[in-house]
RNA sequence: UGGGCGAUCGUUCAAUGGUAGGACAGUGCCCUUUGGAGGCACUUAUCUAGGUUCGAAUCCUAGUCGCCCAGCCA
């Protein structure tokens, strides 16, 4: 793994089951002296999400760990749901959480393999071909409490199972007319060893082999010999597959193959989020949001586009750990890593979301002068940069009441606050419009206070960031909040859907900021923390002299806090 | 009500028979040229009942509660 040693030196991995088996296995000599070997195995059926980088973290991280190596291989035996597109993003994805794959592998590389191990089950009167239709298998299986009963098929001979299963891979039959089943145990209490599917038939077009199969490997069937084809030691997975462990093992100990072994963790769950592919298809094709890399989107791509970065991300899933409990994780957890790492980062810049136009009246008409600014106050080595003031600048409507509440530090009439790394300003007198709003706030500045600090040593409560009106340069900035408004978005009443907890409010489009003209020069993907207001990165629909910023996240409010506190 | 898995602060993860600890969230204070960041402090937890043991969150038994499984999906 190639990941970029950028972690927060405090972020230790605390202990966990995984690690303890493994490092069990290689106290023991379980593989004698083979490397670890793990594999991420997706489906390329859809984008990859947050929940996905937990696995990623795990399987490329524990053998890391160990000297092992981790081959990232595509899960592709049902070509009816998978597409290229989809292994592409995944590849991507995977790269940019920072790790990199021994080697790039197929389930469909295994098709000639897994075909012949069936053929030596049905020799070994392990396998038959059943025709009971799907509605009827199912009868057969029985139920949870009852168990299931043999199909009339199940005592084929090897000759004849031999003959139907050769004309089957050779589409002579119809989709759904017979299958290739196990023969295990239809009394078994896991439903899964009651006879499963080996092989269905689907004359469908595979995005890799096109053609050349009409019949094509079940989960089941083509899971555990891939891993076993690929040396894999531990092969880890989430909690849904623990009933599937019996038969994982069973195929391997019929073929006397390299026994792999699946272990299972509890898969991510995080407050406000959906992760469930199907529903995160349902949200792009329906167009509840822009596209599987939006922004409010919990996707490797969206969040990526949102601004959050992988050394971030990985700080978090090291936190959460890996256990069997099945929790949900507070979204703010992943929120306070974000913040913690951009906040190190992320350069500085000002960039006023609502303005509001102060004039000073006291600063010389068309003089303009710069002031040194500081681009980390967190990382001296980042350096200074000048930013323009002049007779005119912008505030943040939030930052001026005419009449202050309690414990309001900011502009008020007759008020002192200082304008970050520039000058004390008073509020004099406001300008408003025919409704009453004030538009514009008369000031007087004190020339004693260039940089930000009065020689007689007076203090402000406040400093507030500014842009010089005269210098700014406008922007499109895109607000994100929740996508859904309940912690868990499948909580509904009774006939509803999770779709009725979609936020009406996820989205908000500021078109006219006023940012500090270094900003200019931003280019698509870069971060910022804009002072006092969030984080934010550069969004690929710039176009030269058009930004647009994402929020990523706002910066925590003590204030808002305060004002919410004292409303209720 | 068959089988599998699990249960520790509000949330999450640790403690691997020997002081129940960390992180997030919350609260208060300090500090601050970002009401950001940082610092300090505080609050709150071993599902229940038995048992083994000098000693149990940890081992055993029973119960309770939660999650998963009846695709020719993965």
């Amino acid at each position: 793994m190639t990941t970029s040693s950028t972690e927060s030196p405090d972020a230790r991995t605390p202990s966990n089951f995984l690690r303890d088996l493994i490092a069990e296995d290689v106290r023991t000599k379980k593989y004698g002296n083979a490397v670890i070997q793990t594999r991420f195995p997706p489906e390329p059926n859809g984008y990859l999400h947050i929940g996905h980088a937990k696995a990623i973290f795990l399987d490329f991280g524990l053998a890391d760990e160990f000297g092992g190596k981790t081959n990232l291989r595509f899960d592709d035996t049902n070509p009816e749901k998978e597409e290229t597109e989809y292994v592409e993003s995944i590849q991507k994805d995977v790269r940019w959480l920072g790790f990199d794959w021994e080697k790039l592998c197929y389930a469909s590389d295994y098709f000639g393999q897994l075909y012949e191990w069936a053929l030596q089950l049905i020799k070994a009167g392990k396998a038959y071909v059943d025709d009971l239709a799907a509605e009827e298998i199912r009868q057969y299986r029985g139920t949870l409490t009852e168990p299931g009963k043999d199909s009339p098929y199940r005592n084929r001979s090897v000759e004849e199972n031999f003959d139907l299963f050769v004309r089957m891979k050779n589409g002579e039959f119809p989709d759904g007319s017979r299958v290739l089943r196990a023969k295990i145990d239809m009394a078994s209490p896991n439903l899964n060893m009651r006879d499963p599917v080996m092989y269905r038939i689907l004359h469908a077009s595979h995005h890799r082999t096109g053609d050349a199969w009409c019949i094509y490997p079940m989960y089941d069937y083509a899971h555990g010999q891939s891993d076993s084809i690929e040396n894999v030691t531990h092969s880890m997975c989430t909690l849904e597959f623990a009933d599937h462990q019996p038969i994982y093992r069973w195929y391997i100990e019929q073929l006397g193959i390299f026994p792999s072994q699946q272990i299972e963790f509890d898969r991510l769950n995080l407050t406000y989020t959906l992760l469930s592919k199907r529903r995160l298809l349902q949200l792009v094709q329906e167009g509840h949001v822009r596209g599987w890399d939006d922004p409010r989107m919990p996707t490797l791509s969206g969040i990526r586009r949102r601004g959050f970065t992988p050394e971030a991300i990985r700080a978090f899933i090291a936190s959460v750990g890996a256990t069997r409990t099945n929790g949900i994780i507070d979204i703010e957890m992943l929120e306070h890593f974000q913040r913690d790492d951009l906040n190190r980062r992320a350069a500085r810049a000002m960039a006023v979301l609502r303005p509001l136009k102060v004039v000073i009246d006291n600063y010389p008409e068309g003089k303009e002068e710069f002031v040194e600014v500081a681009n980390n106050p967190e990382d001296p080595e980042a350096g200074t940069r000048q930013v323009p003031f002049s007779r005119e600048i912008y505030i943040e409507q939030d930052d001026f009441r005419e009449v202050p509440p309690p414990k309001y530090y900011r502009l008020s009439p007759g008020k002192e606050v200082r304008l970050r790394n520039a000058y004390f300003i008073t509020a004099q007198s406001m300008v408003k419009d025919a409704a009453g709003s004030v538009i514009e706030v008369h000031c007087t500045y004190d020339p004693a206070s260039h940089g930000g600090n009065s020689p007689d040593g007076r203090k402000v409560k406040s400093t507030m960031h500014w842009v010089s009106a005269t210098h700014a340069i406008s922007a499109e900035i895109r607000l994100y909040d929740k996508l859904f408004v309940m912690p868990d978005p499948s909580d509904v009443p009774e006939g509803g859907s999770y779709l009725d907890n979609l936020n009406p409010n996820s989205i908000e489009i500021v078109t006219d900021a006023k940012l500090e003209p270094s900003l200019a020069n931003a280019k698509i993907e870069d971060r910022f923390q804009f002072e006092r207001v969030g984080y934010f990165c550069v969004d690929p629909d710039s176009a030269p002299g058009k930004l647009v910023f994402n929020r990523t996240l706002p910066l925590k409010d003590t204030w808002a806090k305060i004002e919410k506190k004292a409303a209720s």
